[in-house]
DNA sequence: CGTGTAAGGAATTCTGACACG
DNA sequence: CGTGTAAGGAATTCTGACACG
């Protein structure tokens, strides 16, 4: 289905990485978790692996920073675009199950 | 000019995480960087950093190891591969700048 | 030649807490 | 609330070398 999000959704990068591509600090960097922002995953030792992904909301978050709004407000912000995200799909997915039933559908 | 290779490009991931990835022990990947077949970054502290395009690379390495391709012949076929490429490369520029010389270009 | 491994050390990351404001 | 910092510990990575084949 998909393709090419393999790259930009992996989790791969260390924190020290991270903060180097972001500017931010690890203590912010583990703030924002805290405070359910961002996700990262972990390796078999514990340590935080973040995608190109994570990198770029990082970058998002720090600008709403910047502008003074609280950790609370970004998250329901973020809640909000994760939903409307997974109603755009779930839309997707009923229209084409439209179409299906319309034209027929069998496995070849 | 181009566009979302920098994410496939970028040298962000730690060796244990390739070494995840790939399914190779650390061991080979830095033998491998040790006959030229692999060039990561460093951090300012000293540890590697790959790419995407590194995964991939040391990916295809492993292959040719397994058929009992020698590391010297690998770095050769690599060479010659990194040479067309940079060939193909100059053709397109040379092309283009016939192309300008003909139909003229200023700056807007 | 390609790879495992033990060795010693340095860099990285982790958590929980105190501090300030 | 958001962030810095010192603390102690664990996981990660590094290099050079010996071993085997």
């Amino acid at each position: 289905m998909s393709n090419d999000v393999s790259y930009k959704d992996k989790k791969v990068i260390t924190i020290g990485v991270v903060s180097e591509l972001t500017g931010l600090t690890d203590r912010k960097i583990r703030y924002y978790e805290e405070k359910k922002l961002i996700f990262p995953e972990r390796t078999a030792g514990g340590s935080r692996k973040y995608s190109f992904s994570d990198v770029e909301l990082l970058m998002k978050i720090a600008d709403k920073m910047e502008d003074g709004i609280q950790t609370r407000e970004i998250r329901q912000e973020l809640v909000k675009e994760q939903n409307r995200a997974t109603k755009e799909e779930l839309r997707k997915k009923m229209l084409q199950g439209q179409i299906n039933a319309h034209f027929g559908f069998r496995k070849p």
